[in-house]
DNA sequence: CGGTGTGAACGTCTTCACAGCA
DNA sequence: TGCTGTGAAGACGTTCACACCG
């Protein structure tokens, strides 16, 4: 939610669906490999593999950047990766602020991930006074007090909340009215913000829930093991490996069929 | 993305949609905060704004669940809890194992949001002989040889991946071949696995390339301000506040994927 | 009345299937 | 011939609006 739109009611032309906007750092990182390994093209059928979705959905996510391929052949890498880099906004630096260097945020400061696509740490802020001057991932920490006039002096719109939950949504208004209008928070809280700023949301704790959710009802379906595929159905050891990305649409039939507790 | 499916294709009768198993552990967080301020009944307006989504929606995803509610009153906190709880699976104990313990891993192992929500971490692990015994938040760091004694012993279904990418389908492997059935990805790589077993991942760059996405999208509109909107817009200093929340899956002004890093 | 529960309208995303071009 | 690009169909998700009940 939010994020993502808030923005205009799905604007004329440009209009790249969120969805797709969604799949294309997935792409972008399949191509980012096939790159380092000279990959000159690629099937849609391939990069879809490499990128955990169906080659339908990958072409169609392509057709709304434009028509980049070359039937019969497949895309010209070294161009994709270049078109979609451009479409995110990663042809240009964006300098970013973290807040709250706890065991989060410091693993945040370090995580490799940042520099390779165009974002640079620019500060790392943190509210308590033994912190500051501290270096974290070989950047000094500062202090919260300096917030407004980091970012103002950077010209950070994104920022990262790594703080505890009670002083998030008070770390978010400083933020937002400093001028940051895009946030990323870690914070298991619910953050209010103004229109034409982007929230998006990270709940470890979440991610966890929905696999426990999953989980228990397997647990509940072995028993009731259904008619259809008899012994015969080939249990390869580590073959069978579907992609874990798209649903698996697997066998014709109707799968499971119930399951459920009562 | 991701993750997610893999499920059955939507079985019929009982089925909760995923984008609704996606929000329950959001009305949970809610309906856990009202329950210790010792708030009888909440509607399901003040529920939705509590959590970040509009109340048609709230409604709607708890019909799913039956009818908990009382017309004209609104959801019994207590008794909602323990419905959403059952639901999720939470009221039981869920073993977890965190492999990779780095600056993620250790930080995954000290976060807070396992504990109170029925997750415990029954083992760290991982492959750095230097790290073994070694005690990471309390918890004694055990060498990736013993994984599958690990799994076994502890009954583990649950793995969370924080290596490095060029490990983690590796490692993923071992998991899945010692028993788990479900796993957090952090590591920035598809994972392929049989099926049955449900993949959820979190990528910090992913996420941050979306919100660069739309932050450069924002800076090519100002100028080119469309026709509507005029100066009269009431640009309220603190008030204008839209909840942003959500996370889930997808969806229109919702959210997208989940998350981080990775 | 007030607020839940839900059928129906609506919008978005995914999948199909094939026309059309290199 | 092979694979892209895309209209059309279908599945899924959200929003509306109101019947119904406490």
């Amino acid at each position: 939610m939010a994020t993502g739109r808030t923005h205009r009611p799905a604007t004329r032309s440009r209009g790249i669906p969120e969805a797709t906007v969604a799949r294309l750092p997935l792409y972008l990182r399949a191509l980012t490999a096939l790159s380092e390994r000279s990959v000159p093209t690629v099937s849609s059928e391939e990069l879809a593999a490499a990128a955990g979705v169906n080659s339908a959905k990958l072409r169609k996510d392509f057709s709304y950047l434009g028509s980049y391929g070359t039937r019969g052949v497949g895309y010209d890498v070294e161009y994709l990766v270049y078109q979609i880099s451009r479409e995110l906004g990663l042809t240009q630096d964006w300098p970013v602020v973290i807040v709250g260097i706890g065991n989060l945020g410091a693993a945040l400061a370090g995580y490799g991930g940042f520099a390779s696509r165009g974002f640079r740490v620019a500060a790392l802020i943190d509210a308590d006074p033994a912190m500051t001057g501290r270096p974290v991932a070989g950047i000094p920490v500062q202090h919260s007090d300096d917030l407004e006039k980091i970012i103002a002096e950077d010209g950070v719109s994104i920022g990262v909340i790594a703080t505890p939950a009670g002083v998030a949504q008070q770390v978010c208004d400083r933020l937002v009215a400093a001028g940051v209008t895009s946030i990323l928070n870690f914070a298991p809280t619910v953050l209010s913000v103004p229109d034409g700023v982007d929230v998006r949301k990270v709940d470890l704790s979440i991610e966890l829930q929905i696999l426990a959710f999953h989980e228990q009802r397997k647990a509940g379906e072995e028993p009731g093991d259904d008619s259809a595929a008899p012994a015969a159905a080939p249990v390869v050891p580590q073959a069978a490996t579907r992609t874990t990305a798209e649903s698996g649409r697997k066998g014709p039939d109707g799968d499971v069929p119930a399951v459920m507790p009562a």
